[in-house]
DNA sequence: TCTTAATAGGTAGTTATACTATCCATAATA
DNA sequence: TATTATGGATAGTATAACTACCTATTAAGA
């Protein structure tokens, strides 16, 4: 039982210790089409290599992390083995990551389109990112939160920064396939990320107003 | 049957129809004690106010838009009850808004509190959002993403513009309690707001990176 | 007043998602 | 050769969040 670390044929026992995954977890992901199916040796054996273990940390990073439902997971695997293009990946995973959620507020609209053309910025009315914001804006003008949405200047130029980071920061790796891997890792993952800092900058600015108001 | 907005007084069906919950979704509530009793007048009957309609829109915003679990809305709504402050009402919706994830990475703590130092940010490293920040460095780190974890700067900076201006957003509101729903409620939409922004952003630097390419 | 609809409160049933367990024939392994 | 592992299929389970139904009232309209 040989299990150096170069080794990439394994059989589903060693897939299973090594992903964390139990037996009939992978086997359901199997079925499901999640996990591409192992090169088969006989009529009830089959071989699993790196790439089946790279797809189960994938699978879990989508459902785990990002919480995504199976069927948005399906979606983002499909288009990783389509082998379209880093950004084309992108939106694939921003399009999973995004709960649609359909909105008509012309208010709303010119709001945001205010606060983006200020910055200069050209996006698609028609994404689902425009959308979702359309929809963010809306909620916030509907429960009356006027101090966040008149700082919505502010939220922009730091989601910018964001943003600019994000795809400074796809890969140089040789294959397109291992970039658009770190591209669909990194959406997922970035997300948690900035989500906790945030929290920590809250914390922090959190204490300056608290002795402020003690002293 | 008169319907002013001014009448706060007001039976199921219309606080039904005024929430857009169904009356076995408003009763499934009130079983589970996210929303409190309404006034009762005869054994079988009970008169629900403004507070009550108000109470069913913060869970719908934490259940559909924070996507929340019924248990963490009933910690989040007593804290609401429990009418502390307003940076206490922000602790309580940070712990529910991180899933938790057990962490003890040394590394990946040193990796952030490098970064976080540099910034002169003080917070508690026993915090959930502390853990939650050192989770998502720890999965970076094993998913080999250098390229986001170079920038972790950038990430902290922009972090701690947003956070920044979300304590800058606490509202000035009259009652305690009306700024502790502005505190919980700005919590769980900026969330969505600065995301969406993230990803237009996305979209706009993408159409440079393509740009580029084709050139 | 009579009739119809609505209500509080309770129990039980439903739906969706994501697994988990069992079985069987076959193959690998000690 | 005896034991364990495997692929494939079918069926069962756990949980969360409702949803339906029932009963004894109460309210409201003709």
């Amino acid at each position: 039982m040989q299990e150096a670390a170069e080794k990439s044929g394994m059989r589903m026992a060693e897939l299973s210790r090594r992903s964390g995954l139990s037996v009939p977890t992978i086997k359901y992901y199997l079925r499901e089409g999640l996990l591409q199916p192992g090169r088969r040796t006989s009529v009830n054996q089959a071989v699993y290599d790196r790439t089946h273990l790279e797809r189960l940390r994938l699978i879990g990073a989508l459902t785990s992390v990002a919480g995504l439902p199976l069927a948005k997971v399906r979606a983002v695997v499909d288009a990783v083995d389509g082998q379209a293009s880093e950004v084309e990946a992108m939106g694939v995973v921003q399009d999973a990551l995004i709960d649609e959620a359909e909105t008509d507020d012309s208010a709303a609209s010119a709001i945001l389109d205010r606060a983006i053309t200020a910055r200069g910025w050209r996006c698609a009315k028609s994404s689902p990112a425009y959308r979702a914001a359309v929809s963010a804006v809306a909620m916030l003008t509907t429960e009356n939160l006027t101090p966040i949405l008149d700082r919505l200047d502010a939220y922009v130029e730091a989601a910018e920064d964001v943003g600019r980071t994000d795809l400074d920061a796809i890969g140089d790796a040789d294959s397109l396939e291992e970039r658009i891997r770190g591209v669909v890792l990194g959406s997922v993952l970035r997300r948690p990320l900035l989500e906790a800092l945030v929290l920590l900058a809250q914390q922090h600015f959190a204490q300056d107003l608290t002795r402020s108001e003690e002293s």
